[in-house]
DNA sequence: TACCAAGGTAGACAAATGTATACTCGCCAG
DNA sequence: CTGGCGAGTATACATTTGTCTACCTTGGTA
C-alpha cells in the first residue's frame, strides 16, 4: 500500500477547493488510470488511496456516481479548450508552411490536408501523453457500466465532435461541397476513433510511430472519401 | 479442471456440460448487460442470480477472471462464424441484383459497393438486435479494467477484422490496386466502429433506422477514401 | 455389490464495505 | 469572548463478500 500523499504543493490550480475533496479526486484518478473503474470505486478504498477517513467522503459528495460525475466535468474542462487550441496551432502552422503550387483534387488540397493532418494528430497524441488518466477514464466510462456516467461522457464526446467540425469548417480544411452535416458526422467519427487510439497509445508504448500514422491514413481516407463522395452527389443526408 | 488444456472436444454445443455451469454463464450474460461489468462481478451475486449455493462457483471456475474469459470465448465463437456468413450472404445477394452498366470510379463499382454495403450492414444490426449482450459486454470489457479480458477481447476483435479483411478481398469488394494492408487497416476500423455502433443501435431504438444509415455511409465513404488515395499512390503503407 | 468422482449444498469464518452518530479543531462574525 | 460552521476524525454496527472444511446425492463402473 503505497501512501504517497505527503504535503505536496497543490498539483492543479484548485487551491480555492477543500484540500480533502480534491485529495479524494486525485486519488479516484490513480485508482481508476490502474485497477479499477469509475463505476465501482469503492468509497472506503477512495478514502485509503487519499489518506483520509472514510467519513470525509460524505462531507463532498452524495454518492460514487456523484464524484464519478464531478471527474467527468473536470475532465472535460481540462482537454476541451486545449484541443482546440492544440488545433488551431497546427492549422497555422500548416497554412504558413503551404507553397503555391499544389496538386487539387475533388476540390480538395491534399498536401496541406496532409499537413494539417500530420500537425493535429501528432500535437494531439503529445497532449495524451501528458494526460493519460483522462483519456483512460474517458474511453473507459463512455461504455462503463453506470447508465449515468456513459451518458455524461456522451454529451462530452458530443461537444468535442461538434468543436472538431467547427474548426475544420472554420479552417476549410474540408471543400465548401462537403455539407456541415456531414462534416459533423465525420469529425465524431474521427473523435471518437482518436479517443480508441489514445488507449492504444498509452498502452504500447513501442508502437507509438505507428499508431500516429495509422491515425493520420485514417483521417485523410475518411476526408478524401467525404470529398470525393459528395463532389458526386453520392452522399445521402443523414437523418436526425 | 474446466480449463483443459486442449481445446474442448465439442466447445460448440454447451448441452453436455454440468447444469450449474450453463446457469452461472447465463447469470453472468444478465447481469453485465445490465448493471455491472465482468471485471467485478461478485462471485455471491452470481450464485444468486443463478440460484445456486455460492460454492458451486468453485466447481467450475477458479476466479472471476476465469468465468470472464470463459464468457468471452463464448461469445467469440458465437458471434464468428455467424458473421462470416452473413457476410456471404449479402455479397452473394447483392451480386445477384447487379446490372451490367454500373458506374465505375477510380475502379470501385459504386453502385454494387452500395448495395453490399447496405446489406451488410442490415443483416449485421439484425444479428445485433438477437444478440445484445454478446454486444455490450464485448465492447465494455474491450476497455475495461481487467487486463486480462481487455486483452483476449483485442485478440477478439483483431480476428473479425482479419475476417472481414479477408472476406473483402475474396469478394473483390476493393480494386485491386488497394493493397492486403490497407484492407486490413480499413476493416479493423470498420469492425471497431460497427461494434460501438451496434451499442448505440441496442440502446436507441428509436435510432436504429439512422444508425444503419449512418454505419453505411461511414463505409463506403472510407472505401471510397481508401480506393482513390491508393489510385494516386498517396497512401503511406502502415507499418508494423 | 461396492466404490468413487463429479456436481451441488450447508454452515462458519475473517475481512471489507456503506452508513450513522458523535466528537474535535481552526476560523471568522458579532 | 463566544458562538456557529466547515472540514476532518473516531467509533460502532449491520451487511456483504471471498473462502474454507465438511457433507450429501447422483450415475457410472470395476
Amino acid at each position: 500500500m503505497q501512501t504517497a500523499v505527503g504535503e505536496q504543493p497543490p498539483a492543479a490550480e484548485k487551491a480555492t477547493e477543500a484540500p480533502g475533496k480534491t485529495l479524494l479526486l486525485e486519488a479516484a484518478l490513480r485508482l481508476t488510470s490502474t485497477s479499477r473503474s469509475l463505476s465501482n470505486l469503492g468509497l472506503r478504498e477512495l478514502a485509503r488511496e487519499a489518506g483520509l477517513n472514510p467519513n470525509t467522503f460524505y462531507r463532498h459528495f452524495k454518492d460514487v456516481d456523484d464524484l464519478g460525475l464531478t471527474v467527468i466535468r473536470q475532465i472535460s474542462t481540462q482537454l476541451r479548450q486545449p484541443l482546440r487550441d492544440l488545433r488551431r496551432e497546427a492549422a497555422e502552422r500548416a497554412v504558413q508552411s503551404t507553397q503555391a503550387n499544389s496538386s487539387m483534387l475533388f476540390g480538395i488540397d491534399l498536401q496541406r490536408g496532409r499537413r494539417v493532418c500530420h500537425e493535429t494528430v501528432q500535437l494531439f497524441f503529445d497532449f495524451v501523453a501528458q494526460n493519460p488518466e483522462a483519456f483512460i477514464i474517458g474511453v473507459r466510462e463512455l461504455h462503463g457500466a453506470s447508465a449515468v456516467l456513459r451518458t455524461a461522457l456522451q454529451e462530452v464526446m458530443d461537444e468535442f465532435g461538434a468543436d472538431m467540425a467547427a474548426d475544420i469548417m472554420a479552417f476549410k480544411l474540408l471543400p465548401d461541397v462537403v455539407s456541415p452535416a456531414v462534416v459533423l458526422q465525420v469529425s465524431n467519427l474521427i473523435s471518437r476513433n482518436l479517443f480508441q487510439l489514445s488507449l492504444d497509445y498509452i498502452g504500447q508504448p513501442e508502437r507509438q510511430a505507428a499508431i500516429c500514422a495509422l491515425a493520420e491514413e485514417q483521417i485523410v481516407m475518411l476526408f478524401t472519401g467525404a470529398s470525393v463522395l459528395q463532389g458526386l452527389g453520392q452522399l445521402k443526408l443523414p437523418v436526425q
